[in-house]
DNA sequence: TAATTTATTCAAAGCGCTTTGGGAAAAATC
DNA sequence: GATTTTTCCCAAAGCGCTTTGAATAAATTA
């Protein structure tokens, strides 16, 4: 391994007392200008850098977050996941806090998160993917470890930090969107609503239906994972149904391809013959504005909630008794090529 | 936070040393072997966890696997890396190691990894997405800080441990097939070449061609990003032109849902007009048979690779004498129904 | 000038674990 | 029975950092 000077060697080398070149490089106020001038300049020199482990024992804090992964690995997670944590990634090691990650394996989520609060290991978490009334709220309350959740748990929005976007709020005007178009049957492919953010999808959709007077029907509603085959599968199912549905709402670019696969084998015109908005997660690979026709979507980065998650939880841990944030961000609704009005028969 | 019992209490409970305590717990031999089954029992009972910390100040062994994804998030990395964690992170936890994960972020790449030797934050680090001749491999050597790459830094196999499909193999065996079902003219969705991965598929894409005596011709060979909006500009571009490919070969498929799109779109019949395989990676959210009609692909789980990388690197960690693991995983090239015999004309 | 503050510094005591170097029984060997 | 070995356990010394409680010198106040 390479060579490394700790504290003490740094300390004899200016000839100081550990405690000294301590308070000098974390910024203590009981010392000397000039002193603290050269211990850094010295320390940067030498590339002094402080054993993490030595730190976190004498200090008792982590300077880590947790993230822990379901081992069940819904789907949600997946792909969304790594840009979340890109966006995460940039702001914790901008405030020097590392990241760590428990993906599965055989130790239960539960036995992680009392790992974590018992041993110190990281000072907060992120609760990704949170479900109606999500367990994990309780137990992290229970085991007063700081943690924010990226979403809600159903309906209780007290009691816990969170950021969310405004899934109904988006739900409800795309699907407004449509009915001002004239779209009477609007079918509705939504994530697993086991999870919150899907409820809450459905809840915005038919509100807006309700608006309009229409009744939602749950033949044109599905519940499903987020995949590109689910996509094709629940879209060619509506639109070959009775009474098809002339515009589909969907819960995720992933369904997207697929879905569009299946009008283009049922040769309907897209934006025309069938209206399509999907929600936009910001997924790199996926992009809705080079699609042809390029599509309509409910927009929001996941990438920059991310971000911003981060930000709070550190701001939670560093200032414990600051009230709980919560955060709900609006999102864009973008009107490109997908939707049209409806069509007249 | 949590109550938590230490080593000390747990000793003077069991009126034991801290010394006996330790080594029970961890297994030494110098230990009665009724003492031994007294402090486990004991220590199962009050729910006694060491502080890893304080296990790691002493021990100066982190028990943690070091993940540095780059800052400019190349789109390699984007959607396979939760996949490859998820298979990595069972291995992880089964062994009792944590993910330390690094994204982005102000501070460089290289300086992470330095501080990581340095520090002994990690024991170990996975190198994802090597490019031709990597950096990182020369930098982690020096640094002594044991890795394992996923995929090969271009033709230098030695020096340091690698886990590798053989996508030279993959491909060449898919371009065959295609050139023993009559096609003459086969087209290359590449990713990004400056990754190896890409340039190994190309290399075994020219040599399947240079067998059957055709020269491959740039202009029908592209390399990119792995969008679905690549892939469905690519696959237009190059079904477009003249002297059109009867068959194409892409490196994910993540181009495909996009190239399928195009073939729609220019009223092609996939299987018969058009001939297609796609590399697959075992993304969750994209199923190569639940397409319409099922892709041919050349498939290797990525989330069994990472399983595996996770298990040679905890092992090399734990044997730090024993020989480099080289593996390199076949591929399998599984026949569906986007293939078919060349059109004649 | 003496008494009090203030500004700097230091020695030493942890943080909770592992590990070294003994040491006292118990067992084995002579 | 005396000596050596083995078995089992312990006290104490780190690991490299922070932090407490004093100490010294300089500056201020009385």
């Amino acid at each position: 391994m390479i060579v490394c000077m700790n504290l003490k060697q740094l300390a004899k080398h200016l000839n100081l007392s550990q405690t000294t070149v301590s308070r000098a490089l974390n910024g203590y106020p009981e010392v000397n200008a000039e002193t603290r001038r050269r211990v850094d300049e010295v320390a940067r020199k030498v590339g002094y850098r402080p054993n993490p482990h030595a730190m976190r024992l004498a200090t008792g804090r982590s300077h880590a977050i947790g993230h822990v992964l379901p081992s069940d690995r819904a789907l949600l997670i997946d792909p969304h996941f790594s840009d979340f944590i890109a966006g995460a990634g940039d702001i914790y090691s901008a405030n020097g806090f590392d990241v760590m990650l428990h993906v599965g394996g055989s130790e239960d989520e539960q036995t992680v998160y009392r790992r974590y609060a018992q041993s110190g290991a990281v000072d907060g978490v992120v609760v990704m993917g949170p479900r109606l009334n999500d367990w994990r709220i309780n137990l992290l309350t229970e085991l007063e470890l700081p943690f924010i959740v990226h979403g809600r748990a159903g309906d209780t929005e007290d009691g816990y930090a969170w950021l969310d976007i405004d899934n109904r709020g988006a739900f409800r005007q795309a699907t407004k969107l449509l009915t001002d178009l004239g779209h009477r049957r609007v079918g509705l492919i939504n994530g697993n609503e086991t999870f919150t953010f899907a409820t809450h999808r459905r809840q915005g959709y038919e509100e807006a239906l309700a608006a309009c007077g229409i009744a939602p029907d749950p033949a044109i509603m599905t519940s499903d994972a987020m995949t590109e085959e689910n996509g094709y599968r629940q879209a060619k199912h509506l639109l070959t149904s009775e009474n098809r549905p002339s515009a589909l709402l969907f819960s995720s670019m992933l369904f997207i391809s697929g879905a569009m696969r299946a009008a283009h084998e049922l040769n309907l015109q897209i934006g025309s013959d069938v209206s399509l908005i999907a929600h936009d997660d910001g997924l790199p690979f996926l992009n809705a504005e080079g699609l042809v026709p390029s599509l309509t979507t409910m927009r929001s980065s996941i990438r920059a909630a991310g971000g911003r998650v981060a930000e709070l939880l550190i701001e939670m841990i560093n200032t414990p008794d600051a009230p709980q944030p919560h955060e709900l961000w609006n999102v864009d609704l973008i009107v490109r090529g997908s939707t049209g009005p409806a069509p007249k028969y």
